[in-house]
DNA sequence: AAAACTGTTCTATAATGTAAAATATCAATG
DNA sequence: CATTGATATTTTACATTATAGAACAGTTTT
């Protein structure tokens, strides 16, 4: 089977590389500052190991070591890393003044996605400035399976990677309303690509709501989406309509731009 | 309230990460797509080498495999890591109405600056809405001993940092304004100390001119700098001396607020 | 069609990363 | 203020892993 030849299914060469991946996560999810301790035991290394390696990242400035209280964090140089790509993705630069259009328009957070491993991920979100609103943040990351711009972009890949997608991701039950059974979904994708869109309600999180359309590049490929979230209550039938309709008018011509480009 | 400190002198302790640093850096520092070819030429490995150093960091998303021309470019792992160093940096969004109302009032581009290994590393970077303005992008480097926000930072580090700094930059000339004496820009720093704020004309580049004012965390460090940079011929003596002012008060604030947090 | 170039796989070996043990540092408690 | 316990470093020896050479494959150039 070829699927084992993608290259997300393999397995990094350098171990040392792995482990040092592994520890950013580590330190990426902790809200405190990382202390060894705690990055043996959730890692399951040997302590000098651990060490050896948080030591070269500090020197690197992939972390930063911190003394009260004594542990390490996140480092410049993974600043320096993202602010090069981001300023290098010809479809964030391209779509900025769209979100910020969409964001002013329907008054919600607008958010860019584009597919990553096993997941979405949010190169830009813009806040909305109502006072209950949808929160995102730029990084984060965005579940396949019950967020509608992870829909929107599964729906239009390839079927070979939507089916690597599919066996390998895990079905989350986030609210009561998500969808854990691979069928369903598959379903559902069915429509979304026939509506040239996709929603969600109260499937990611209890009390929010989103609708999400795909932008291609110049082979066809989705290679990103852009999602309006707000709260359920905001979101009626007709309004979802309304937005989706002018959601998928500026992604398809985001994409005409791609393509000429 | 936590005080991270860089281990800048050191080697790291585990070569792949090193290799795999240098990597990401050429990488970084291309234009286009890097082939494997250059790689390998620039950092003078093996082929195989940077080849397996390479295809783990495409398994771990900190580099893309392009076909088109066909190389590795930065990948979204790095753009994930660097949104959550900038989410959870204080400063950042402490400053964020400031840099904003700064770029506002003066319309000039406007810059916040952190303390970086031998440079000052620019953290978030307005552009200035003028036809002909100071560019910046966050991310960048900032030299210590050209720039003005590298040079407040400089001028207010304990005595230890600011020699180590100075041991061990090149005094790279960028125009013939740049001091390149190592003596000259001691005395330069001192000054900086006594006004409470730094300047820089055409020092780093021709044309552009430069101010930069120092933000105190809760320990009385230096952690970061405004700077407020524009076209040389819009900066007048008086209007140095008006922006100057506008800046330092605002750092002040910005420092005593971090000292409350 | 051949040659030159670039990228990839295979394999042996030596150098590197690893982990155990020893030491040091720090915090907490009696 | 000593004593214990916890956490972080350093040292050292060894085994595994990363490395590089060689062979192969796939492209592009001539």
């Amino acid at each position: 089977m070829e699927i084992a030849t993608l290259v997300e299914a393999q397995e990094p060469r350098i171990q040392s590389l792995a482990r040092a991946d592994a520890i950013l996560s580590v330190v990426m999810n902790n809200r405190a500052a990382t202390p060894l301790s705690k990055l043996t035991e959730t890692l399951n290394l040997n302590k000098t190991t651990v060490f050896n390696l948080a030591e070269s990242l500090v020197v690197l400035g992939f972390l930063m070591r911190t003394s009260n209280p004594k542990g390490y964090k996140l480092g410049l140089r993974c600043l320096e890393l993202g602010r090069h790509v981001s300023k290098n993705l010809p479809i964030l630069e391209l779509s900025r003044p769209v979100l910020r259009d969409l964001c002013q328009s329907t008054g919600e957070t607008v958010n860019l996605a584009m597919p990553y491993f096993k997941e979405a991920i949010l190169i830009e979100a813009l806040q909305s400035q109502l006072g209950v609103r949808a929160t995102a943040y730029a990084g984060a990351r965005s579940n396949y399976h019950s967020s509608a711009c992870g829909k929107v972009l599964l729906a239009f890949f390839p079927d070979e990677r939507r089916e690597w997608v599919l066996n390998n991701i895990e079905f989350t039950k986030l609210t009561q309303f998500t969808i854990t059974d691979r069928g369903e979904l598959e379903q559902k994708l069915e429509e979304v690509r026939v509506k040239g869109f996709a929603t969600e309600v109260q499937e990611n999180e209890l009390g929010a709501s989103c609708i999400a359309a795909p932008i291609f590049g110049p082979f066809d490929e989705v290679v990103a989406s852009i999602s309006v979230a707000g709260v359920v209550h905001r979101m009626s039938p007709e309004r979802i309509a309304e937005i989706s309709s002018e959601l998928t008018e500026h992604c398809a011509r985001l994409s005409r731009e791609l393509i000429t480009k």
